[in-house]
DNA sequence: ACTTTGGATCTTTGATCACATAGCCTGCGG
DNA sequence: CCGCAGGCTATGTGATCAAAGATCCAAAGT
């Protein structure tokens, strides 16, 4: 079996597409949650399950199941008997969700750096290399923010998923829903910091230092919270 | 108008009961958790709706909304198409949960050291005096540890509404689920730790020590996580 | 006259029920 | 060993209902 076989290793056999289909509960979360986070709607706004079943084309319990996931998280309030609402989401709310976001990061690469064997960090070394060609070759390109943000996506989800700390990681996960995704590229000096800051990280895990590892990276990810706040405030909060 | 006018301040208007009768699906939902928690339920066990929800008497939307929440949560594990199963619960999950839980309250308690008033001061005083007003008096009351609970929990409130924090309050609140209320009762040394600890942290509020009010409340917080850990493990975690 | 009170009505949420659909799982036969 | 049929259960739909809030209007009180 030569090592061009797709899917012959690593520690995840599950068959391919086996939760690709996710239920529709879940897309409706995902697609709601999109809307809040971009500021369609404004803060107290009603969210009636009806009327949304309607506008999605779904029928009311997925919506339900959405809002409720919602509002456990923290972006709608819900009153019995009076139905769900937008909550307001601060700067200082984002800032504190980089706090924990920070924290966690941080722990979870000290244990990373214990632990990390020579494959992971010779994958770290490959794509932060894949970044700086992007910076050397790619230039003028005009999806240069959105392919290095995949890198830095990768770049962090190998590291905390060298250890097994679930508990950490779902935290982490819920520390970052409060930004989309897509707002990353948009955020001046984004690049730069992937780019100027995880080579630092790298070297630290390889060292095994794990003071280093969680004190970069949680330097790493307070500097990046900074970046998004203050660009957030600069173009009015949602 | 006289200031002895009903209602007429204050920062809490609303009426009595409005919020008593929270949903179906909520109640399911700490019911349902305070199952799993206690270990009445082994790791990878099915919860299927149809069957909670005829044991429960309730039809079979609540109970999803619960499952719902209690997987966002992960205490279960969700396959599409399969299902509910109980999630595992390890030591080091509540470990971790323990310390973003005393992160969270250290930031928290740092904030409260700057803004606190001498109200909230003479509260915490209040509440740590009965608190040793119950170690003095109270002895042999079999109903001890759970009354001293009850003011360890009303001191550490106090402490974490001082900011308005909402964002911080909910990283607190998700860190202290994983472990039910009524298990600290029983952990040896939990009532002397409410009794030691809480006078030092007081004194720093009331000198405005910001970093020492964080510094005492993440220890304070860490040693009782390994406390609870220690025990959890002693007598056999779920 | 102006505010308050007390309903009567209207709306919406929260919840139930019966049923349709579709993906797993088993077990049978090739 | 493989594949397929059928049962089982999770998932999603739509109609329906009870009850709590919101609204409005008229009568009562100041």
């Amino acid at each position: 079996m030569s090592s061009a076989e797709v899917g012959s290793e690593g520690p995840d056999p599950r068959p391919l597409a086996r939760f690709a289909r996710k239920k529709l509960g879940e897309e409706t979360t995902r697609y709601l949650r999109e809307l809040l986070l971009s500021g369609h709607y404004a803060a107290g706004d009603r969210m009636a399950v009806h009327h949304l079943a309607e506008m999605l084309g779904v029928s009311t319990m997925p919506v339900r199941e959405a809002l409720v996931t919602l509002a456990n998280e923290g972006l709608l309030e819900v009153v019995p008997r009076r139905g769900f609402r937008v909550a307001a989401m601060l700067p200082r709310d984002v800032a504190d969700a980089f706090r924990v976001h920070a924290y966690t990061a941080g722990l979870l690469a000290e244990e990373a750096a214990a632990i990390i064997t020579a494959d992971r960090i010779a994958d770290l070394r490959k794509v932060q290399e894949s970044v700086l060609a992007m910076f050397r070759d790619g230039r003028g390109a005009p999806d240069l923010p959105l392919r290095v943000e995949e890198k830095n996506f990768l770049f962090h989800r190998i590291i905390n998923h060298v250890s097994d700390a679930k508990r950490l990681r779902w935290f982490l996960r819920a520390a970052t829903r409060y930004v989309p995704k897509s707002f990353y590229e948009t955020v001046p000096g984004w690049m730069e910091l992937t780019r100027d800051r995880h080579g630092a990280i790298v070297d630290a895990l390889e060292a095994r230092d794990r003071a280093a590892a969680r004190r970069l990276m949680e330097h790493h990810v307070l500097e990046a919270g900074r970046m998004v706040v203050e660009h957030l405030t600069a173009r009015g909060v949602d």
